[in-house]
DNA sequence: CCGCTACTATGACGACGGTCATGACGGACA
DNA sequence: TGTCCGTCATGACCGTCGTCATAGTAGCGG
């Protein structure tokens, strides 16, 4: 677990505390310590300070989950789009059960302490969610999603997620998530063969 | 705009702070300079500090989110479960494109910041998501939808925007909010007139 | 041994946060 | 008028945080 150089250590916990405690009570010394790196490193490796910290964490996060939706399809054996997503749910629900509901989405919570940084932040956040979007999308059109609708129902399997994780967080339970996953499959499953938008007021 | 008294000011300004800020972000002095309240009044009206404050704000906006779905519902000419969805995400399009995207919602602020409270924050950002997602479940069974599936489907519509809402503020586009909105209408309204859950694969 | 570079170590600084202590104002009421 | 109490006003304390400055170590080519 974790790169083998402090430095990428020290993002990997960087991202691990943020979404724990969110950015803003997450401290340079304490990723250090987590990290099991010497403190002089943090200026060293991170030149731009927390800031510059941040963002690779949360750059680190989006690329992690682009992969994990790859990995999620070769390891189906009759793969479709609920089961993607019920996979991707699982995830959480299976952390949750083992660890507690300690953690939350990385990306998620530097979306909301938006205002401890400037810009930078905001683009490194948006930048991970659409490397994941486009992940989930591209997996959709491999399932035989139609192109057009590949890229909304992408966006909305990820914002359920994010939302019910936020949900599951609060309350102490998966519910949120088992409930969204269950709701959610038929309709990803039924976009599979439909030519066109849903199924009768496209608008 | 804001109750009379200088307690539900700083009550309303510290969830217009958090939902902007973050609750790590968002300071006491802040808060009462916000609410052009004198800052003596904190301790005085606010004993428990800056968590009581919190608290308190997390239940007004659960409160305020509750009451905001009757009236969209009552708002409605032919309502129907995707048309209120649609409504709840003008609510955040018609602020977005107003004020920027400046804001988002100040349950899931207080939710990913979970550490800087004891566990009365988590418990405030429950009640506040129950209280909500239990008045969206109301407004679903009164349009039609049976009663075993308004909740789940209450849960999946405030997932969803939740996640939207995120999505949202970090590329600084309604676009994921829109998306969502159009994706999930289908879906909503079928549940409608159907006794049992989803099209096929019901499990 | 020197100089150079990569990395580590540590202390200090300035700013800000939440909280507390203390006191002042201003009506209410006897 | 004097006293009580809800409210407001400030200043101080103490901790933490991000950052910077400075110095130390280790390895290496010359």
């Amino acid at each position: 677990m974790s790169g083998r150089g402090p430095r990428e250590r020290m993002v990997f916990s960087a991202a691990q505390l943020i979404r724990r405690d969110g950015v803003g009570a997450t401290g340079m010394r304490e990723v250090a310590a987590h990290a099991r790196a010497p403190r002089g490193s943090l200026q060293h490796y991170f030149p731009g300070g927390k800031e510059q910290l941040v963002n690779e964490a949360v750059g680190w996060a989006g690329r992690y989950a682009g992969k994990r939706v790859a990995r999620f399809l070769a390891a189906l054996p009759e793969p479709t789009p609920a089961l993607l997503f019920a996979e991707m749910v699982r995830q959480w629900t299976d952390e949750y059960e083992a660890d507690g509901f300690a953690g939350g989405c990385p990306v998620a919570a530097a979306t909301v302490d938006l205002a401890t940084s400037t810009d930078s932040a905001r683009e490194a956040a948006s930048a991970a969610f659409t490397e994941w979007t486009t992940a989930v999308a591209r997996a959709l059109t491999d399932l035989g999603v139609p192109a057009g609708r590949a890229g909304p129902l992408a966006t909305l399997m990820i914002s359920s997620l994010e939302g019910a994780i936020l949900l599951a967080r609060a309350e102490r339970s998966s519910r949120a998530l088992t409930e969204v996953s269950r709701e959610l499959g038929p309709l990803l499953d039924s976009a599979v063969t439909a030519p066109g938008p849903g199924h009768a007021a496209g608008r």
